[in-house]
DNA sequence: ATCTCCCGCCATATG
DNA sequence: CATATGGCGGGAGAT
């Protein structure tokens, strides 16, 4: 069995080597032993890393983080030492630990650098790492598939990847921070904590099944993978629809930090999220099982990508591992940004610039093109034929579509055999006020304004306006979004599976997960108390700043506590909407649920580059595209794109779509989007429904009790923030607010049991700076504010003071959160 | 005992 | 058919 041994040696050689250059504190300088035969070993590449690491960015975080992982290798090494000393030969040195994902990756990326110049490119042959990291190559597609997922990296053909280090990481996550809202991660979330905590009170169990009718439902989510532009589809294997669910998955792990407001997720839910189950709380043990596995992998890259760390949260039920979000913040836009960080969801910027330039030119890319062409054709039939029989798969794309270089973007990826998709194209920009404009012209939203912040910068979707196509069925449907900080443009593709349920989601509605919250009653016996997240580790910790932060302006206020009202659930209601979104299922899984969350499809960012494709345009005339989007050519505008009739089932929509548009359309106002909606949901075909997000909103407030059963909010397809009018409840009737100001409202819930014990805050859509208008929240609070309605009765206060800390619009439910500890 | 998650069998996809 | 990819879950090391 082992000898392992000397790798052990080895690798510490190679640190002590090293780490002169990089760090002096971290290592205590081991004796060197023996010499090692391999050079490479995993400490070696750790320490490579770390120097590559240093000079770039030399914050103290890095540094940190360097001589973290410095000691931690250190540690590890000590450990082997100690252990060699001590007896000789025990197996444990390699010891599991030295053949983690996460040391793995780490050794892989040292070998590449963090931003490789766009010049030269970087391959990566598997053949050679393998090779050379000594590993199996299993585990070597474990990493490039989370690195794809990131667009770290490409395929290109069988063994051979494209290395693009992080230079696309700021628009990747942008894009997924948008299909992450898009996809109503934060109330599925919401959904399951409530569902949790509902449990526990009240073991009996049938309320959750509601609940999880309503909402949750999931089906699963299906597959679909975020792409970007330049990037991505490269060889068709890659693209093809096959296996993509390790990317996938990781794709949605990251939205979901990325939506999230403490930016912290727990493993539980979001394997529980991952997999479509959640009501069926006894699902599959395995399943859920496997689903963690997963996800341990997927967060051991990217922990190793200093993308996310490893935390506790506790709660009442006891500790419980997740995972803190540490990279960058995406910003919807903006720029204004000075916010700090810790605000919001939506934060620093770090990323600010991208280069889109940069897709551009990969865009173009001179390496290989043509071939992909020709496969992608054959895969697409085969796509096709596929989904006939079933529709697992995904599709995507293949994405030949390369965009032609010089246009970068565009949209119809698509374009071959698919043409059918529908496609709708758009291109973005900077125009988008004024697509804005229009839309709310023909919405005729009222309010615009609130929102209209207008900056255009900032909303990220705020875009355009969408057209679609009604395809018939392609198995795909690609839909293009706007990108808005980079201008970067994303499709979308959906598959057909995918598109059957739908998504309904409000919009508006969003609920997140209070940071801290903490509040008053909660319940946390000790003194705990709130949360708070406690990070402390021994060194530093500044994982924390954020989250602490804003607890402790949570936390201050306190609000009156949690009680008075109750919430009131309607179930009827509930289910009614849920009749009303009615959705088909296709042939098997029936989902029981009406509305689903969101299939989410491969995003592919196009680089803004002005100038689309002609011809890609008239293909997707050719599917029959909506006359909005010409327009896209020379205003930004989304597209969107509906799915095969035949696989729509219902709604369908998927509102991220939309969302751009939401932005500026009023709830009510369907109208507003007339297109998205009628083009979309029409052509879908059955999509009878009017609108399912104004259902599902109006089922959410129900549900929590915010609003009276009766009263139903228009919702639509707003979708993120969704600044504009929050009244458009009005159609029911109450109304008005006026979007701004809300901040200072706070609606605070008693549910009824629990009223005391828990409560939580829950920002809407955080708004990330206080002083920054963000219009989004502004909807929201609306919706809170409306009227309660006779059973419910939400009580809405501003505080007094609390407004401010709470800037925007809180809504609180219950909930239960406490700490967040670092490992 | 629980948390992590490595290992590698084996189905598929690709060549 | 031979490989290349990767889904998946047993079961063992780490705590």
């Amino acid at each position: 069995l082992k000898t392992p041994l000397k790798q052990a040696a080895t690798s510490q050689l190679v640190l002590t080597e090293r780490q002169p250059d990089c760090q002096p504190l971290t290592t205590p300088p081991k004796p060197k032993e023996s010499p090692p035969a391999d050079p490479w070993t995993p400490t070696s590449n750790l320490k490579m890393l770390i120097s590559a690491a240093s000079p770039e960015i030399r914050s103290r975080e890095q540094r940190r983080q360097l001589s973290d992982s410095s000691s931690e290798v250190l540690q590890t090494n000590h450990c082997l030492q100690a252990h060699l000393l001590g007896d000789e030969y025990e197996r444990s040195q390699p010891s599991r630990k030295e053949k983690s994902l996460g040391l793995l990756c780490h050794k892989f990326l040292a070998r590449y650098p963090e931003y490789p110049s766009p010049s030269q490119k970087s391959y990566i042959c598997l053949d050679e790492v393998t090779e050379e990291l000594h590993v199996e190559r299993r585990r070597i597609y474990d990493i490039v598939n989370v690195l794809e997922s990131l667009h770290m990296v490409s395929r290109l053909a069988r063994n051979r990847y494209v290395w693009h280090g992080r230079h696309n990481l700021p628009q990747t996550l942008q894009a997924l921070k948008k299909v992450g809202e898009e996809n109503k991660y934060i109330q599925q979330i919401q959904m399951i904590k409530r569902k949790e905590y509902e449990h526990e009170f009240d073991p009996d169990g049938e309320r959750n099944e509601e609940m999880a009718s309503s909402f949750g439902s999931s089906e699963q989510s299906e597959m679909s993978f975020v792409e970007l532009p330049g990037v991505e589809f490269r060889a068709a294997s890659v693209n093809g629809r096959k296996y993509k669910s390790l990317r996938v998955m990781s794709q949605k792990f990251v939205m979901l930090f990325l939506v999230s407001t403490p930016q912290i997720v727990s493993l539980e839910v979001a394997a529980k999220i991952l997999i479509g189950e959640d009501q069926l709380e006894d699902l599959d043990k395995s399943k859920f099982k496997t689903k963690i596995r997963r996800l341990y992998d997927i967060a051991n890259v990217l922990s190793s990508l200093k993308l996310i760390k490893k935390v506790h949260v506790t709660e009442e039920r006891g500790r419980k591992p997740a995972f803190k979000w540490t990279g960058p913040e995406v910003l919807p836009n903006t720029q204004d940004t000075k916010l700090e960080a810790t605000s919001t969801s939506c934060s620093p910027p770090i990323s600010e610039s991208i280069p889109s330039i940069e897709q551009c030119s990969k865009a173009l890319f001179p390496s290989k093109g043509k071939q992909n062409f020709t496969r992608h054709s054959s895969l697409i039939k085969l796509v096709k034929s596929i989904d006939n029989d079933r529709r697992k798969i995904q599709s995507a794309p293949t994405s030949p579509v390369k965009i032609s270089a010089s246009t970068c973007q565009s949209l119809p990826v698509f374009p071959n055999t698919v043409t059918q998709f529908p496609a709708i194209a758009k291109h973005q920009l900077e125009g988008q006020s004024k697509t804005a404009e229009e839309l709310q012209m023909k919405g005729d939203l009222s309010s615009p304004e609130a929102v209209p912040k207008p900056e255009p910068s900032q909303q990220p979707a705020l875009s355009q306006p969408l057209g679609v196509c009604p395809v018939s069925h392609s198995s795909v449907s690609p839909v293009i979004l706007p990108h808005p900080q980079s201008g970067v443009s994303y499709a979308i593709y959906l598959q057909p599976s995918q598109a059957h349920t739908v998504s309904t989601y409000s919009p508006g509605f969003m609920l997140q997960p209070p940071p801290c919250a903490n509040v008053t009653g909660i319940k946390s016996n000790n003194s705990k108390v709130l949360n708070k997240i406690a990070t402390e580790e021994g060194d530093t910790q500044r994982a924390t700043d954020e989250p602490t932060k804003s607890l402790a302006a949570e936390e201050k206020p306190d609000m009156k506590s949690e009680t008075s009202s109750q919430r009131c659930l309607k179930r009827s209601q509930a289910l009614q909407e849920n009749n009303l979104i009615k959705r088909r299922k296709n042939d098997e899984e029936s989902l029981d649920t009406s509305s689903t969350f969101f299939p989410s499809g491969y995003l592919i960012p196009l680089t803004h580059c002005t100038h689309g494709n002609k011809a890609e345009c008239s293909n997707k005339e050719k599917a029959g595209v909506c006359s909005l989007q010409h327009t896209a050519y020379s205003s930004p505008i989304t597209g969107v794109i509906p799915m095969p009739a035949s696989e729509l089932k219902t709604v369908n929509i998927p509102a991220f779509h939309i969302t751009p548009l939401n932005i500026m359309l009023s709830p009510n106002s369907i109208a507003a989007a007339p297109v998205l909606s009628n083009s979309c949901l029409n052509s879908s075909s059955t999509s009878s429904a009017p609108n399912p997000s104004s259902s599902a909103l109006n089922f959410m407030l129900q549900h929590i009790g915010l609003i009276p059963a009766g009263v139903q909010v228009p919702a639509n397809p707003v979708l993120q923030h969704v600044p504009v009018s929050s009244r458009s409840e009005n159609s029911s009737g109450s109304t008005n607010m006026q979007e701004g100001k809300v901040s200072k409202n706070i609606l605070q819930l008693d549910r009824g049991g629990l009223s005391g014990k828990y409560s939580a805050v829950i920002p809407l859509q955080q708004p990330s700076a206080p002083k920054e208008p963000q219009e989004p929240q502004a909807v929201t609070e609306n919706f809170f504010r409306t009227p309660g309605g006779p059973n419910t009765e939400p009580s809405l206060s501003a505080n007094s003071d609390g407004t401010q800390r709470i800037s925007q619009g809180t809504l609180y439910i219950p909930q239960r959160k406490l700490e967040v500890s670092e490992d």
